[in-house]
DNA sequence: TATTGTTATACTCTATAACTATA
DNA sequence: TATAGTTATAGAGTATAACAATA
């Protein structure tokens, strides 16, 4: 008989030692992490639907609620470009999450501050998400969801030009 | 003292029980999951372009070094759209990777086989994706990735599309 | 001269609709 | 009538270049 397993094509109850060029590639970490990654966004989006927002908009908004910033803070802290910054800006401001306003102390900047709707948003919309993520994860037992946990902050610092000295 | 540990702002040496907006959601799993994928994807990316691919084509030639399949069965064992899957069957003939060669049982269909120098161009090509993954990976012990590797292969098959009953 | 925010524009990626050729 | 493949086209998302207002 031969040494390696079979079964799998292409996933599902795959035993491991895949056979295939297909689940080589498939059940590779870094292809698996891709993939994974754009279902969770996809979650992600899907549960922001109601507060009108897309992930994007739902973490701009979170650094608005933590402290003073400009747009072009936004962009440092997010990786955003600028001009993709007006339009979620633009887009706070439309949904009453957020106010523009000059900055007395440099008439370029605009400050960007949370309205009372906009803390309720958030606060409301982070709820939904992490129980969104419980839903998500419910395939991994609690070691599972704690070690990815912790893999993904490490390899989201290691990678993330976001994460680079500040 | 208060109850809640501090630092952060935003990530990187994180002392846990994240204390601001920004931190709770760049710490949450599904916003990780789709930061990291995003830059294991442009890992990938950058790894196959000696070899004129994408992420999409390299998975393309993977089933189609596995068997004989048709334009179609590339759809739907990868997920993308046809009009889609013209173009990257049109890319991996334009490298000489594959070739298009009507069914004779249904004339309709195409027949996409692979090229020795496609079965070359996917060795090699896998070879460095998982080079690159291990440099990708190196802040991880074994432990770490061996759970990660299990925790998103669980995953996957329970949010991809593309692992859908067959 | 450099920076902040803005607009207009171009580019990439992917999906929709309509067409051809088969079945 | 339905399916496989193709083309043309439109849409979303994002980045580049140029501009106005400050500093």
């Amino acid at each position: 008989m031969m040494d390696s397993a079979t079964a799998s094509p292409y996933i599902p109850g795959m035993t491991h030692s895949p056979a295939s060029a297909a689940d080589r590639i498939t059940s590779a970490t870094g292809f698996l992490l891709f993939r994974v990654g754009d279902a969770a966004r996809a979650v992600i989006e899907r549960t922001l639907e109601p507060w009108g927002m897309r992930g994007k908009d739902l973490r701009a908004l979170a650094f608005v609620c933590d402290e003073i910033v400009s747009q072009q803070d936004l962009c440092r802290l997010t990786g955003m470009d600028r001009t993709t910054m007006v339009a979620v800006v633009d887009g706070l401001e439309r949904l009453g999450y957020a106010q523009r306003n000059r900055s007395p102390v440099d008439r370029r900047k605009h400050v960007i501050s949370p309205t009372p709707l906009g803390r309720t948003a958030h606060h409301d919309a982070m709820t939904a998400l992490l129980r969104a993520e419980t839903a998500f994860l419910a395939p991994l037992d609690e070691t599972e969801r704690d070690v990815l946990n912790g893999a993904l902050l490490k390899l989201y610092a290691a990678h993330d030009p976001t994460c680079a000295p500040r």
